[in-house]
DNA sequence: ACCAGCAATGAGACCGCTCTCATGACCGCA
DNA sequence: TGCGGTCATGAGAGCGGTCTCATTGCTGGT
């Protein structure tokens, strides 16, 4: 077959300029119809696709945008990138991921790497990271979209965390829990845990009560770190009543391992997430948790890459209502009497 | 400030000339020592970051992997996905994805899309695709890689999805059950679900029974889709006593509805899955589920890529053994006596 | 019939890098 | 000291588009 068809190829075989096949492609209106229908005539032989790259280096933008997300394999943000995609793609612009686990060395790589291919926009989740790493995007000339956090020098489409944590900690505190214990995903880098945490602590405070350091067990996000944190804090001299953890996967592995320590749930404690997972209804008892935007922020955060390519007005911030959502994994505080 | 520094620019600096400049980049160990020491220092100095889209331009490769998959909303895409693209982040690989929610028409467009961005390789999920698909895939000099399939004429890491049914029925048939449903998810274009049936059949066939089509019911790869495949199933004149989910996703929706129903499983219906997602273990009862090596599948399609593009040598299929994980929710068909 | 004025097209520079080929520097050996 | 040969570097032609500017061909007004 031979190379792929260039314009040059296209141009000789309709019997016009390179220039005039170029404007076919970019600026239709400008050309004789006797003339554009040549041309695309011509490039439907020669099965004419465009070389992105080429395309690329001469206009200075790619059709493609970058993503970095701590992890895919959370469904929180499959969805939303999931999402995200979909709605890039009917804009006709390409989608570039890169995960980095939590690690603010590898966001920091993939996001040179992704500076350098040439992407239009950055979209990134949250809103800590190293001096350096914001030195890098303050300094290129790529627009930023942060999500799932705020931030007051870049674009946002997220939602309250802080408030997150105070919705499931309010819950709680309304059945009459003050021990209220918080298992978390690492802390370093991520805003996020520790805007809920903060949340947590505000709702403990406005019945003058707190959230100690020693309740705070800081795991992995995962089933097992879930397990893991669950047992350290009932292992406590005074052990909460409730647990909150950071994300649903993290409840799910502390209910999991709170019941198979004979503990039963909500009657002994409670236990609540945050992100209503499809996870959070199988849980024996069904998950109470705080129900994130996490669709909602992926389609937001697409129109709104859309918008800022095509210099349309955007609002600076997105921000998404979040509520709890109440099943069966929180009660009253033991010897708490249910009215 | 102002624009990127480019490679003249560090050529100035270093007082060399561009070709050199640019062959401490590509072939750094044609250089002398210092010349390459003074190279790089000019590079850090002005902050030298490498145009992708010219580099593609002029060598013809971009660095970048395209993987079309169904959606990144299922765990068992989004944890594939979620590994290909960290091991091809080590080889300095980009990962473009895009996502056609089970719609030949889309996977077609975006292949098409990813093509014309001058894709290195493209990854793609199973072997079942329109004739104009293949052709664009066949007449493209574009490495593919099917993944959780097998094709004669494609490279392909994955595994025996009649297998898959064929265990799940097995085990079924095992303890007695004759009568099996399957709730599968689209069938067009999805092979995998037709192997996944097919296998189930063979089980059938082995001890002289079968699965009608009546006893197949076609529905979206959700819960809600299972809850209502298993409502059909039971409301069938002579109901199945199991039924089993084209995956797990599915057979969680099916379980839920069987006891919502107020059915016992598994004494009244058994229930299997096929994924091994983390949710099959929450589900009441954990669900009985064959596991899938979706990490594996990623991780491994990784590899070969990576191999591909260096030439070196790969295996044309990599297949992974796969496995029932034997939960509560499957047990004797009911008037089977345990011994 | 003539020319201003606009629409349509062509010519060619340029985007930033890769790669081949030519050239210059330097080496060892006779 | 002189010469073939190797190593390091420079020169310059693409890669396939985009975009500006010049040119050509019409059209309409007077």
């Amino acid at each position: 077959m031979g190379r792929r068809a260039t314009l040059e190829d296209v141009a000789r075989l309709a019997g016009v300029s390179r220039a005039t096949a170029a404007r076919a492609l970019t600026h239709p209106h400008l050309l004789k119809a006797k003339t554009l229908q040549a041309v695309t005539a011509a490039m439907q032989a020669v099965r004419y696709v465009a070389d992105a790259s080429a395309r690329a280096l001469a206009s200075g933008r790619s059709g493609m945008i970058g993503a970095v997300v701590p992890t895919l394999d959370n469904a929180v943000f499959a969805r939303a990138i999931h999402q995200l995609q979909m709605g890039l793609a009917e804009a006709g612009l390409q989608l570039v991921v890169a995960a980095h686990e939590y690690d603010a060395a590898l966001e920091l790589r993939a996001i040179r790497s992704l500076l350098s291919r040439g992407i239009d926009a950055l979209v990134l989740v949250g809103a800590e990271r190293p001096a350096e790493t914001w030195a890098l995007l303050r300094g290129g000339a790529v627009p930023v979209v942060l999500t799932y956090s705020f931030h007051r020098d870049f674009d946002s489409v997220g939602f309250d965390n802080a408030e997150a944590g105070y919705l499931a900690a309010r819950h709680l505190v309304a059945r009459g829990h003050t021990r209220i214990g918080f298992v978390s995903g690492p802390l370093p880098g991520n805003d996020r845990m520790a805007l809920r945490i903060a949340g947590v602590r505000r709702a403990l405070a406005e019945i003058g009560h707190d959230l100690p350091a020693e309740r705070v067990s800081e795991q992995t996000f995962s089933l097992s770190g879930g397990q893991r944190g669950a047992q350290a804090l009932m292992a406590l001299a005074v052990p909460p009543t409730a647990i909150i953890g950071g994300n649903d996967v993290i409840a799910a592995g502390a209910l999991h391992a709170l019941t198979a320590h004979g503990l039963r749930v909500p009657a002994d404690v409670s236990v609540v997430g945050i992100e209503d997972l499809d996870i959070a209804t199988f849980t024996t008892p069904p998950l109470t948790t705080v129900r994130l935007p996490a669709a909602e922020i992926g389609a937001a955060t697409a129109r709104h890459v859309v918008a800022l390519l095509a210099h349309a007005p955007v609002p600076r911030r997105t921000a998404f209502p979040i509520a709890l959502v109440e099943r069966a994994s929180t009660g009253p505080a033991p010897g708490i009497a249910v009215r």
